[in-house]
DNA sequence: GATGAATGAGGATTCATTCAT
DNA sequence: CATGAATGAATCCTCATTCAT
């Protein structure tokens, strides 16, 4: 359940004037989203919020009864529920492991990280800690949806042999890891990767999968044992 | 060379109000890294700074002329120096390519990871948009020899045949990215991991690096091609 | 040009909030002159100087950036500039130099020196070390435009033989220190003057006129040459 | 009774180390003085103090246990209480009352108003209001002692026929003010004249006393009735 | 005595929030 | 509904004063 669909009509009627009125929360909450992700909750003024919005300050009081509420339907908004919709679209996926795995994560990227709200990520990233209650629906929405459906499909090639052997509870990470560093690169200004060299995600989603599928295919040699670093010093 | 080094002498000599002279400085940064951390730049309170390390707010003022100041000594003091110094590690390194990554991933977590410096590449993350100047210091002292330093590990490993062709512009990720996700899961108040699963760093690294490792392999199958996703729909 | 008059339209039109809200930086100017003529730039809290004006802290800093900018704009706002307009009156003066001076001094107390505005003079003085561009722009706007009309009106009764003979540059301070004392004296708590006698300003005018005008005097017997003092000791 | 012969002994004896010692407080004065005076009172930082003294902040508090009673100790230090002394010399004095006026004048500026002390009157015109008690002070030691003095001079002239009669209550100041004007053109960095001009006080002293023994002659012709002015606008 | 590290009350400034228009 | 003037709690920072060494 969207946010923005208590406001944002989707019907096109009425004229211009009365769309944009109609608009507001959603305009609001699309400024709000950029500058949170750009400077964080506390350095985000609100009156720069309704700046961007083309409202007043007092305005942005009508429809959120606080800046704390604000970010919280900033969140909820962006977060997308849409694990469910992909579980059953995996559901009847025909096709090899390495090809549900290369469609994932470029789905992923598609429909999320290359959004707006993919900022959210790193949002929650800067200020778990400050909203408890926003992680814990994180948690519930995001974290635990999005690794059972990681999950599923890692299974899905082990079953099939196509995969070898993993610890799923690990495992998992080696296929969000990577999206999740480059949502975050996306949005961190550059301390993320180098500034001199363009990261292109279409090819860095290439790059991981090379590795990940290598790495994880059961026709590929196995790793050789993770050997002790032969003389780590203190 | 560590900022800190400068005021925090070892020597135990002196009185009690000397003593905490030249603690002071360390003590004020040490506190300040875990406020920063946990709540963002903004949202902490110098007057809580100052309390943790155990002294009063104009205490804080005796060594940091301002709030920013303070944020920008955090950075520099928490920034390991240290590629160079791994750099000629690795120069000498006899072993495969192989344990060398393995080898750098463990190091990197041990030396780094594990600690609370580690806690800069989340602020880093949270606040480069709000501190340009930090940012590019954060480019030339960690990413940029950090990438260097990962780029010649994968070079030598091609070079002697252990690990495939890579384009390592981008197959520095799939070390760099594992590495960050780890650190920032440690920091982030389980919105990277699922909270109800402990993640445990060193099961955590052995299973990406027997992705990795067998995915970057000369001698394994290579991945199959990455299909275009069958039938993704907008 | 008065800064004020930028703010502070005289139609008493609008409703009450809105009224005040031309009024404002007038009531605060008005009030900020009153304190920082009785107690100084820095012994003057902003909190004052808004509960004078009736207003809160907050809403200083609506109309005026910093304590600093409120200073200098009391300061712009009370330096009449009106000397351009004095010495096209004097132009046109039809009288003797006597009746010019008289004339002068007493416009001088009536215009100025009588009103609030006079403060400035004290506050100058104190100031004027700790706000040098404002002692630049009170030397253009007062100092120099204030002796030019002195001297003019000198040089004319020179001219027409009323008075004797002056080095202009030292003359201009018989009118000009008289002047400037009663101001002073006027705003420093009876630090210039008795008192337990009362001074009262136009007496005090004529007492001055009186002396100053025999004083330069062309039919008057000249001054005995001012013997050096007989036996000053050290 | 000067506050520093308290403790600034003026014998020569005893080491350097050790006169330093003693003079302290002298030299704590001295720093004050000038500091209070170019600054004001409250912008004076009492460090700033200790350190044109050469000593610590803590010092300081040595010898006066507050910024306030620093400031009253100045002023009390700096007032000269001298005017019984001149009184005497006055009654001594043989010679015409222009004479003693020049006299008078001149040996004002060298013993008073060309030391240091003479900051005095610009710190009690910033000061006054916020240390009334220092006020009272000044015109009992200065202000009713120094009118005192000149109102005898100037009965004596009118007694001798030397000067016309004059209302004494106004014709002080015709002495007075020129003075005060000096003192503070000293102090009050170009606030009072002009700046590009430079104002010599002996020119200025002989000038002011050309006009003001010329005035107050009672040989001279009677100044010409200062009628009012013939058309003073509003 | 002398020092200067430490303190914390006090003051400038910001900004989320309110509310009269 | 929308506005933006007004508010005042919250926060950074200063600096007179204290006190252990």
């Amino acid at each position: 359940m969207s946010f923005s669909k208590l406001f944002c009509k989707n019907e096109p009627g009425g004229g211009k004037r009365e769309r944009r009125k109609e608009a507001r929360p959603g305009e609001l909450l699309d400024a709000a989203l950029d500058l949170f992700v750009e400077k964080g909750f506390a350095a985000t003024r609100v009156e720069e919020v309704a700046a961007r919005a083309g409202v007043s300050k007092g305005t942005l009081f009508l429809y959120f009864p606080s800046k704390e509420e604000l970010f919280k339907a900033v969140v909820r908004e962006n977060i997308s529920g849409r694990f469910k919709e992909w579980g059953e679209e995996f559901q009847t996926f025909e096709g090899t492991g390495a090809d549900m795995v290369t469609y994932c994560m470029n789905a992923w990227w598609d429909r999320v990280g290359a959004t707006r709200a993919s900022g959210i990520t790193k949002l929650m990233m800067s200020e778990a800690t400050n909203f408890p209650e926003l992680a814990s629906f994180y948690q519930q929405e995001v974290i635990k949806p999005g690794q059972s459906l990681i999950r599923r499909i890692l299974q899905r090639g082990i079953d099939r042999n196509e995969f070898r052997p993993l610890d799923l509870d690990y495992a998992v990470y080696s296929l969000i890891a990577p999206m999740m560093f480059l949502i975050l690169a996306k949005h961190s200004g550059g301390v993320c990767a180098r500034d001199d060299i363009v990261l292109d995600p279409k090819k860095y989603i290439a790059s991981q999968l090379g590795v990940i599928l290598q790495g994880i295919s059961a026709t590929a040699a196995p790793a050789p044992a993770t050997a002790p670093s032969p003389h780590l010093p203190t």
